[in-house]
DNA sequence: TGTACATCAGTGAACGCGCGTTCACTGATGTAC
DNA sequence: TGTACATCAGTGAACGCGCGTTCACTGATGTAC
């Protein structure tokens, strides 16, 4: 008679790495416990270790676990954009702005990145960990840098820009976005700086188009 | 005959708040304790509570000292832009430039900014720190502002933006970059970042002009 | 269908260490008269 | 110049708490025969 028992719902494990993702943006790796977590998981601390075998290997596998989403995430928006329209320029374009509307839409007032708070925690880690996030970085270069290619074949940048500095430009608003967004409390500022990166690589490649483009 | 006694060299709280900023921003705020600050500075655990009541305190005072060491160098840089160039636009740019190239020189490989790692572990400090990194960013968008407003009265830009986010997107560039620095271990890629805004807003504000402007 | 064993998902108690903070005290320097 | 007192910049010992981790154990479910 029991409505939940202790196989209903989102396995454990997975509930744990919701938990603790929150509370690692909210105050840091070092100083989120494990006895917090397990806390509001509702499960002894040695349930925790059922799962992880230390307090590294819970980063190792949120990392992974941010790192498979935003690749959904990015994927999906970009290959929309593609869908969108036939020329590489356009379909950046739309997808960048897709990506601005989505993360304005987000659940959480400011979101983060783990991938920033990782950063700026390196003393805390393992290195399986420092090369996982060095990994995402650059996987979201690529990704945004391959677009360029495609763009770069179709048309001349009006000066001569590094292509990954420019990819990295993408990430480089979300990362700076989150934390000015963070810092003041408005998380408006995020969406608005993908939009500026939008800005630039219209202006970069499609010169002369001004807002009348919009 | 000693060479050094208690009250040569730098005053200790000046060595503390040195020692602890390092510290912060490898491992965090809550992942750095007063011990291993004293033992590095070379006084007792109590020598810390003489100088700051708790470990709070210790937080604002290091915002309080980067805010004052940042805001000299952004004046810095900006003041001799507008020293070697008459007109806003350019001076702005040679400000930018200057900018780019003093990051490209700092000691450290990664540089990190406070701000951006007491967001990011926000539930671990009280009113006073909050409200100081909200101020400091909100400082910097008005100084970056200050300087495309002078933009304006003599150029038009080429389409309409926001300038209080075009302001924003100079901090954005210094944040977002010093995260991908330190994610990937290439500190060459803030200096890029910032020269990437100085691009966006010379094809905002002198469309036509290419790299040959150069 | 019944029994034996294996595995899964934990429990409960205990560990030693390091943390931020507090207390009472001190020895060197500065200032008033 | 000498003395009394105040202040500065700490020392040394102790506090209680919470942390990550380990140990031996358990009760429910799954699988083989």
């Amino acid at each position: 008679m029991e409505i939940s028992d202790h196989r209903s719902g989102p396995d454990t494990r997975e509930r744990l790495l919701e938990i603790a993702e929150r509370a690692v943006l909210e105050k840091g790796f070092g100083a989120t416990s494990i006895e917090e977590l397990v806390a509001e998981a509702g499960i002894t601390k040695n349930g925790f270790f059922y799962h992880f075998p230390n307090k590294n290997a819970l980063a190792l596998a949120l990392l992974q676990r941010y790192f498979a989403r935003d690749n959904a995430l990015f994927d999906d928006v970009l290959a929309r954009g593609r869908e969108l329209s036939d020329d590489p320029l356009e379909a950046f374009l739309i997808g960048l702005k897709l990506l601005a509307e989505t993360v304005a839409e987000l659940p959480e007032a400011f979101p983060g990145c783990l991938v920033a708070t990782f950063c700026y925690q390196e003393r805390l880690f393992d290195t399986d960990v420092h090369a996982l996030y060095h990994e995402i970085v650059l996987d979201w270069r690529a990704r945004f840098r391959s677009h360029l290619d495609a763009i770069c074949e179709r048309y001349d940048p009006a000066e001569d820009v590094d292509l990954d500095a420019l990819a990295d430009m993408v990430s480089t608003a979300i990362e700076g976005g989150m934390v000015l967004a963070r810092a003041t409390g408005n998380s408006a500022i995020l969406p608005a700086q993908i939009m500026l990166v939008r800005t630039t690589i219209r202006l970069l490649f499609r010169p002369g188009t001004g807002a009348s483009a919009e």
